[in-house]
Parts: C-alpha cells; sequence; structure tokens
RNA sequence: GCUUCGGUAGCUCAGUCUGGUAGAGCGUUACAUUGGUAAUGUAAAGGUCACGGGUUCAGAUCCCGUUCGAAGCUCCA
C-alpha cells in the first residue's frame, strides 16, 4: 500500500464520471469541500490484506496526532502504484480503514471515479509525507485476507435452541435427546463443534467398488469423475429433481459458469461475501468460476419487467458445475467437493407474506423429492435458523414449519442479521460416523433484489425490491449419491442387502444363458424387455452359472433370468428375485407390470454398458 | 491451510521395525470345461515398490523434500 499524506487547509472535490464497472455507487456526485483536514491518497497494491490497512491506518493515525489534526479523507488513488489491488479487495480495505479510525472525523471519496480537485497544503515540516506499507513490514499473524465479512461471521452472536413441533422451544441442555438421538449429534455438531471420527466414511470405497465415481487426479482434488453406471445414476436423479420443480412452477434457464469479479453487483457481493473460489485471468479479466446459480438468475432477472401480478415468479437452474474451492481437509468422497451439481429455485416474491407462504410450498416439495430419491424423515434432522426481529415478528409462519417437520428441530436465533437472509432452514443428514451434511436448503433474502437491482412494480404503481427465496430441493447431487450410498454402507453392516430404488440402477434385469445355444433366444427376450424401457443385459460369458449369478448380486441387480432348455420351452419367466432371493415363476406382462409399477412417474434412460458382459471392461473391483 | 497417518501388480493387501533374488488373493489372457440359481479347473502374462534427492558395498525397507489420499483442527454465503 502507498501512501501520500497531506495536511491541508482545505480541499475541494468533484467526482466527474465512473472510471470502471466495479466504482463505487454514490448518492450524490456533488463537490465536498472540507477544511483543516489531513488527505491520504492512498493506493491499495496486490497481496494488500487486512493486516496492512491495520497498520497503515495506525501510522497514519500515530502522525496526525503529533500534528494535531483530527479530520481524515482517504483518498482512494491508484496512480501511486503500478501493481493495485482488484477493486473489491480495495474497496474492503479502505473501508477498513475508515472503521479502523472511527475516533476521528474520517470520510472518504469514492472509489474508481474520475475526479477534479483543488487543495491546500500547509506550509509546515510535517504537512507531507509518504508511506509505504507491506506485508512485510507488517507484523503479519494473519496471512489470510479477512474482509469485515469474515470478521464480522467470527463475533456473531447467536442462540441454539430445541423447537418441538408445537412450537415450544427449550435450551439444548434442557432437551430430553433420549428419542433424538441423530437431533443431539447435529445439535452438538453445530453449537459445540465437537466432531470426532477415527474412520474414512463408507461410501468412499463404495462408489469405486460400484464403478459410480472416482477421484480424477490430474484435475484438482475435489474434482470427481463419473463411470457409466455414476454418469445414469446421477442424470436420472437431475431429470427427476428438475421435472419435479418444473412442476412446481421453476422455469428453468442455463447461465454462464464464470463471471467477471469487476462487475459491480459482483464487488458488491464479494465485500459481503468473500469465497473461496476458483479464479481464472483471462486477458486481463479477472473471472472466477461460479460457486452458485444465484448470480445467472439474478443477472437474468435484473433484466425482466416484473410487475406484482407474475409473483411469485420462480426461476431455476441445476448447475453442472457450482465450484468452491473449499479447504482441502475438508474434501471427502461424495459428501464435499470442490466441484458439484447443485439444483437451485429462486422466487421472486413481492413481500415477507408471500415469502412465507411460499416457502411451505417448497417445504413440502423438499421432503417429497428427497422421499422419492429414498431419503426418509427419519435419515434427516431440521435445523432453522434466523434472526430474532423476524421471530418476534413471523412466530406462527416458523412454528407452521416446525410442525411440519412433526419432530423437533434445531434452531439457531441471531442476535442480528449477520447474512444476506433472515430465515434459513436444511435438512441435514447424520452419517454413520455422525458427520452432519446438509442436503434441501431455503432461505428468505432480503438483501440481493437491491443489490442486483430487481424490481417490480406494485399495485400503486411504485417499483419495489422482491424478496428471494434460495431452495435447493435436494441439495447436490452428488450429495444424494453419498447418502444412498451410506445408507447402503449401513444396511450391509446390519446384515441385510444393500440395494438400489429400481428407477436409479444401472442394470435393472439380467439375462443368464445356461449355455451358448441359448445365446439367440436370450436376444430376443431381452430386445422384448429393453422395448418396455427397461435396463437389461445379457452375461454370455464362459463362466459357470454360480460365478455368474454371484456377480449379478455384487452389481446389487434385482431381477435374473436364467434361461435354460426349460425356460426356452416354457411361456413363463422364472425370475430370481435378489430382494427375496427366491426364484419365482411370472408371465411376461406380470413382470413388465411389476416393474413399471416400481419405475412409475420417474425418468428413464437406456442402458449405459454393453449390452453384452463379454464386450464389457471392468472398470473397478 | 495446519497437525498426524498412509501410497508395493488393474483391485485388496503382505513384506518395511531388524537394508541383501518382488509376494498372495481377486481380476486379465490362453486352453480345457457347457453348467440349473452366491466363486469350474490348469497355465501364463503383469511391478522404475507414488515422485525427486540423500546415507550405504547394497534402499520397497533408513533420512529429507514433493505429490496424492485419509483422519483431526479450522471452514462450509
Amino acid at each position: 500500500m502507498r501512501i501520500l499524506q497531506l495536511h491541508c487547509d482545505s480541499i475541494e472535490y468533484t467526482p466527474t464520471k465512473k472510471e470502471i464497472k466495479s466504482a463505487e455507487e454514490i448518492e450524490n456526485p456533488q463537490t465536498q469541500r472540507l477544511e483543516e483536514v489531513v488527505v491520504a491518497f492512498v493506493a491499495i497494491e496486490d497481496g494488500d490484506d487486512s493486516s496492512v490497512a491495520q497498520n497503515a491506518i495506525s501510522q497514519i493515525k500515530n502522525s496526525m496526532e503529533k500534528i494535531g489534526c483530527k479530520k481524515l479523507l482517504l483518498y482512494p488513488y491508484a496512480h501511486l502504484s503500478s501493481n493495485l489491488a482488484k477493486p473489491f479487495v480495495a474497496i474492503a480495505l479502505l473501508k477498513e480503514m475508515e472503521d479502523g479510525a472511527s475516533d476521528l472525523e474520517v470520510s472518504h471519496s469514492p472509489f474508481g471515479w474520475t475526479k477534479s480537485y483543488n487543495l491546500k497544503v500547509k506550509g509546515h515540516p510535517l504537512a507531507e509525507s509518504s508511506k509505504v506499507v507491506t506485508k512485510d513490514s507488517t507484523d503479519s499473524k494473519d496471512t489470510e485476507l479477512t474482509s469485515e465479512a469474515l470478521k464480522g461471521e467470527s463475533k456473531i452472536r447467536s442462540y441454539w435452541k430445541i423447537m418441538s413441533p408445537d412450537g415450544v422451544m427449550s435450551n439444548i441442555t434442557d432437551f430430553d435427546f433420549s428419542n433424538y438421538k441423530k437431533l443431539e449429534i447435529l445439535a452438538k455438531y453445530e453449537s459445540a463443534k465437537v466432531r470426532h471420527v477415527d474412520e474414512p466414511p463408507p461410501h468412499v470405497a463404495l462408489m469405486k467398488k460400484m464403478a459410480i465415481a472416482d477421484y480424477e487426479p490430474a484435475s484438482d482434488s475435489g474434482n470427481l469423475r463419473f463411470f457409466p453406471n455414476g454418469r445414469l445414476i446421477k442424470s436420472l436423479i437431475e431429470c427427476y429433481v428438475t421435472d419435479r420443480v418444473k412442476e412446481y412452477g421453476g422455469n428453468e434457464v442455463e447461465t454462464p459458469i464464470m463471471y467477471d469479479s469487476e462487475h459491480p453487483s459482483m464487488v458488491s457481493y464479494f465485500n459481503r461475501f468473500p469465497a473461496r473460489q476458483y479464479n481464472i485471468d483471462s486477458d486481463g479479466k479477472k473471472l472466477f468460476l461460479r460457486f452458485a446459480a444465484c448470480f445467472g438468475q439474478f443477472l437474468m432477472a435484473n433484466q425482466f419487467q416484473l410487475s406484482h401480478k407474475n409473483l411469485p415468479y420462480r426461476l431455476y437452474e441445476l448447475t453442472r458445475y457450482s465450484f468452491r474451492r473449499e479447504q482441502s481437509g475438508e474434501l471427502v468422497g461424495l459428501r464435499r467437493l470442490r466441484a458439484f451439481t447443485m439444483p437451485d429455485c429462486h422466487a421472486f416474491c413481492k413481500d415477507l407474506e408471500q415469502a412465507a407462504d411460499e416457502i411451505k410450498v417448497r417445504f413440502d416439495l423438499s421432503q417429497s423429492v428427497l422421499h422419492e430419491l429414498g431419503i426418509d424423515k427419519s435419515d434427516y434432522e431440521m435445523a432453522i435458523r434466523f434472526t430474532e426481529d423476524y421471530y418476534n415478528e413471523n412466530k406462527s409462519s416458523i412454528e407452521e414449519l416446525v410442525k411440519k417437520h412433526n419432530k423437533p428441530v434445531l434452531v439457531e436465533m441471531w442476535t442480528e442479521k449477520f447474512f444476506y437472509f433472515v430465515l434459513k432452514w436444511e435438512f441435514n443428514f447424520i452419517d454413520s460416523t455422525g458427520k452432519a451434511s446438509a442436503l434441501s436448503t431455503d432461505q428468505i433474502d432480503v438483501e440481493n433484489a437491491e443489490r442486483y437491482g430487481i424490481e417490480f412494480v406494485d399495485e400503486n404503481n411504485t417499483a419495489q425490491h422482491p424478496i428471494i427465496l434460495h431452495n435447493s430441493p435436494s441439495g447436490a447431487i452428488e450429495r444424494i449419491i453419498y447418502v444412498l450410498l451410506e445408507k447402503a454402507a449401513k444396511d450391509i453392516k446390519e446384515g441385510r442387502k444393500p440395494q438400489y430404488s429400481l428407477w436409479l440402477a444401472p442394470t435393472q434385469v439380467r439375462v443368464i444363458p445356461l449355455k451358448e445355444e441359448f445365446n439367440d433366444f436370450c436376444e430376443s427376450l431381452v430386445d422384448k424387455i429393453s422395448s418396455n424401457d427397461i435396463r437389461v443385459d445379457i452375461d454370455d460369458r464362459n463362466e459357470s452359472i454360480g460365478k455368474r449369478i454371484r456377480e449379478a448380486e455384487k452389481e446389487w441387480i434385482r431381477y435374473i433370468l436364467v434361461i435354460g432348455d426349460k425356460e426356452a420351452n416354457s411361456e413363463n419367466l422364472s425370475i430370481r428375485d435378489r430382494k427375496t432371493g427366491d426364484v419365482r415363476e411370472l408371465s411376461f406382462d406380470d413382470f413388465l407390470d411389476e416393474i413399471n409399477k416400481q419405475t412409475k412417474d420417474k425418468p428413464f434412460t437406456g442402458l449405459n454398458l454393453p449390452k453384452y458382459l463379454s464386450k464389457r471392461p471392468q472398470l473397478m473391483v
């Protein structure tokens, strides 16, 4: 950071025009005049951080004390350096310096504007000085860039409670958890931050063994690859969630995966929520990979002409991918990734009342989607967080959500609004190692409509900012697969057969010819079955019948048809049902019915592997 | 990101403490076998012991660094 400090009789400056896109918004670009003031021209350089800003402001304050001046103007002045920091960093640090001098009469001239100015510098020896403050010259115990938002977060004050379905709140220490063990884990996990695990989560081995997904060493950590089985499962889940959101009223859109971090909306957002994101330098443009679908949808909604009659209006996108550069130590299998697929549905509502109605609809949608994916209420615990003010004014609508869940929920009450939302709920899956992971979530956002300039015209023909809800009905798709695999691992551990929901099974029916001479018969049988939208394959390998059945079992294939003389000459099919382990006789049509009943209302896609096992490479053991 | 532990055949792992010819099972390939509801038999191929450096007559083994993974911490808009 470079500073030119001048003790002036007076300064007069006039903002004339914005120099960069991310220039600070100002109310009135009028001429400002200050008298008996220290003007600090400041250039914030690449690499400067919070510690540099603190150091700089304390040096300025020191010298001001010497000359006995109480008035400070921070004047962002790019021309002192050729190695400037990114604007959003600069704005944050400037703000931090201003806050650090709140005991003085302090102000700053607008950032990012061309200004004309006129100043009269005093004639005493200490009137002019320059300073260079760098990280090296600063005691750098805090090397991370700490913005106001991050510092604010550590200062957040909140109270943890448990709310029963009847709306009664109790302290965590008073609540009887004996019937709610998982809620107790969540409560301890969140509030006391108690975590101890000494084994890797079992889904990591399963995702490889079942040839679903694996780490890709040639990429960055947390960027997985999905094998044909995994792609098929993921694709079906993606389709299903999208279908359900569209049915609810979401309009699917597609937006870019990278954004300009110097775009004004981003600057303001980053200033509030500095992210760990992937950055890309492209021809001098500072791009970042999106970490949510919010930007794309908000920037799009900004262009829409909205009337109160259009609301609630719902936009939806399934991001493949969202990127978050999570700390390397936090990445695990399919639970926590750096690149993940996230359904994200925003509802623009005209006021808090409409938002409270809308959030109920989405709450039901989320529970229903999870249920159909194979995740029941008993598998997750609900947490709800809100500001004290929101609670006092909307008590009954909060209680209604808790009542819908019909189990006690973890409550976090914030004394102030720290984030952009006033309420947030989420469903947390607790795995066998006691780790909590959020699945579905919804938020009531009262800030971003203004930040992104989203407006609707109300009944009185006045422009207003809508309230925005942020719902992911399922949470990340990878995380859904993680939950399904963790549940399967639990089944294995407790002696039950793990299984896929039939609509998600990579192979639904396997046909095994007893001898080569039945291959033709099997071929036509398989064609007949697959023409009814069923994923069926043929194990034509030269292996014993026992071995081929065993391998089908290991792949969790629900139905096995062994074809020999008896079957080739029979009207009926002999079906080995893995669920029971028995062999049943069924007519072809009854068999189709049985399958269709289980896959009804679910998306279908064809077999994603070679039809013949003899043509299939082994991907994983 | 920090601390700790780990990386040996395609996979799962022994061997490392105590330095001296690279091991097993599964899988793969070939041949035989044509089966009746959870593993047919025989044989073969397959390894710069993660990468780079050091100590030593000699390093998978001991030491240092890097990288990837795991657990804990921190974090999760």
